[in-house]
RNA sequence: GCCCCCGUAGCUCAGGGGAUAGAGCAACGGUUUCCUAAACCGUGUGUCGGAGGUUCGAAUCCUCUCGGGGGCACCA
């Protein structure tokens, strides 16, 4: 029995009990779910649920009353061995060990689909995240976007969403500018232009321009400045694409902010704004009126000069994106720009939706590095940066992946480049990797004995140690774990499970035999053990998929 | 000045109203004739920054406050 199965059997309880007048409740009253979780303290049962505690107070009695009436129908169901009303009012629900042991097969027999759901069912999801300016290398700060973000879509998509993965590309405007000026002032051997680009990758940059296309150099400036911005953006961006791609994390969609404007998206835009009465003309600019929708103070759209500004850009890029059909858009963005939260939600707003649902601004906190105690400061243009690639090389993928994954992205994250590279061994990763190729190596040994896991005969009223009823508790939290996780945007939840099931599952090896030992004929609890194994090895790799680290078969 | 995030064990951090607040690391000690010891077991630690409030119940929600970090543009 899966604790989704037992909350729709406490459920059909209470409206069996309001039914028949047992709560003093009117039907309306029914709740339209309940919560049934697995106790820490396992005393209290296999689950527990606090439907009484809820219910007694519109009930006008005593929350151990309620839930005395509700246990009585529990007590019956089949696979249910004991019900307790215990402390104020909880429910303790004991499960006999067929019930629970049935869970392993289902997961069997689930393999990789164990764990979707269809929570999100219906939504279409656009995420966007990264989005970094084609201008330089992505950094340690993208690549926690790349993890966190990739994760975060795997994740939604599993909760049934259809998600589109998207990143905006920046390819417009002064920084444009500053930064093809930078590469034509290096090629020269000029010194960097104020406000302009450094680090090494400037004029290596540079260099390889020079190189295939040395006719560049004599141009006049305006032209020169041009021709090294486009060849530099190019080759950014292919870079970027590539890094991002042996990262693990591809996107469906790149979206170039020249495109936005070459077609008439930000006339659209503009359009939209209009109809909806939120723009006026002031001091020769054209402004959005975003203090309507509790913005502090209004945005410009077009400048006084006749150029759009940034933020009509952002304006038209979310018209498209509704445009295009996505119900709920999320923007991953950095705590330096947690100023865009409110004008971005204002923006939605004004466009005439609904800031709560269309529109999901999420604030990831910044990550910072230390080398040998210091910290290392990220800066394009500093030319002292960590970047994305040298860090996935230094700490492998995986465990890049995982330990920018395993935190809230609302909790500032500081990772020491030594702990993360020369003390690998005590990375969680590992621990739930090992705990994989145990199970992988565990069922190699199984099928050199001729024993396969075997859905059809199976005991499931045989694991009923202690530590496979932990076990199996555990695996039948995944499903949740993951809904939970996706609706909350937090895929760190899953790395959080992930840790937790690969030390329960450890615990249950360590102390129950698996495989028959020595001239021992294999029995049915052997078989039983090797099916919870197997279910254990599919749950910790369809959870390590979801976060696009390997679920390795051997270590 | 206004806004956002954080404050939990020596350190790094989990804990989206539930029962006695947890894990890893660090320290000390133990476990292997047989399935991967990258594992497991044991020993100790908490004014959950502080003060009020909400309620059957608060680390969790609300208000205030103290401390730390970040952000404010006709820049991108």
């Amino acid at each position: 029995m899966t604790p989704e199965e037992l909350a729709a059997s406490v459920l059909a309880a209470v409206r069996d009990a309001v039914a028949a007048g047992d709560l003093g409740l009117d039907v309306s009253a029914v709740p339209t779910e309940v919560t049934v979780e697995r106790p820490r303290n396992r005393n209290h049962g296999d689950y527990a649920t606090n439907v009484a505690l809820r219910l007694a107070k519109s009930a006008g009695r005593p929350p151990r009353q309620v839930a005395e009436a509700l246990a009585v129908r529990l007590r019956d169901l089949p696979g249910v061995a004991a019900v307790d009303v215990a402390g104020p009012g909880f429910l303790n629900v004991t499960l006999d060990a067929a019930a629970q042991g049935e869970l392993a097969r289902a997961i069997v027999t689930a393999g990789e689909t164990y764990g979707r759901s269809d929570t999100l069912a219906g939504q279409r999801v656009n995420l966007e995240f990264i989005s970094a300016n084609p201008t330089g290398p992505l950094h340690l700060g993208h690549s926690r976007w790349a993890a966190v973000g990739d994760a975060m879509a795997r994740v939604i998509e599993a909760a049934g969403a259809e998600v589109t993965r998207e990143f905006y590309v920046n390819d417009r405007g002064v920084q444009m500018d500053r930064f093809g000026e930078s590469l034509m002032a290096a090629a020269h051997g000029r010194p960097t232009p104020t406000d302009g680009y450094h680090g090494e990758y400037v004029g290596e940059l540079a260099a390889a321009i020079a190189a295939e296309h040395p006719e560049y150099l004599t141009l006049p400036d305006d032209e020169q400045m041009v021709a090294f911005r486009e060849a530099g953006y190019l080759l950014q961006l292919a870079e970027q694409r590539a890094v991002l791609d042996r990262f693990r994390t591809h996107f469906d969609v790149w979206y170039s902010e020249r495109s936005l404007h070459d077609s008439d998206a930000v006339e659209r835009g503009m359009q939209r704004l209009r109809e909806q009465g939120h723009v006026y003309e002031a001091d020769h600019a054209v402004w959005l009126r975003t203090t309507d929708f509790g913005d502090d103070k209004d945005r410009v759209l077009v400048k006084a000069d006749g150029e759009y500004t940034y933020f009509a850009s952002d304006t038209a890029y979310y018209v498209d994106k509704r445009t295009r059909g996505y119900d709920v858009n999320i923007y991953l963005l950095g705590a330096d720009h947690h100023g865009y939260v409110n004008r971005l939600r204002a923006l939605a707003a004004c466009a005439g939706d609904d800031p709560d649902r269309n529109i999901e601004v999420l604030i990831g906190q910044l990550v910072k590095i230390l080398r040998g105690g210091e910290e290392v400061r990220l800066s394009k243009r500093a030319g002292s940066i960590v970047t994305l690639e040298d860090f996935a090389e230094e700490a492998g993928i995986d465990a890049a992946r995982y330990t920018l994954c395993r935190y809230p992205t609302d909790s500032p994250l500081t990772l020491d480049i030594a702990v993360m590279t020369a003390r690998t061994q005590d990375n969680p990763v590992y621990y739930v990797q090992y705990a994989h190729a145990r199970i992988a190596s565990l069922l190699r040994n199984a099928a050199d004995l001729g024993l396969l896991p075997d859905v059809t005969a199976f005991a499931p009223a045989l694991l009923s140690h202690e530590r496979e009823g932990a076990l199996l508790g555990a695996l039948g939290e995944f499903p949740r774990v993951v809904a939970t996780a996706a609706e909350l945007r937090e895929p760190h939840r899953v790395a959080r499970y992930l840790e937790d099931l690969a030390g329960t599952y450890h615990r249950f090896y360590d102390v129950c035999r698996v495989l028959p030992q020595g001239d021992e004929e294999a029995g049915p609890l052997h078989s039983a053990r090797l099916l919870l194994c197997a279910a254990t090895r599919q749950v910790l790799a369809n959870g390590l998929a979801l976060l696009g680290v390997d679920a390795p078969d051997r270590m």
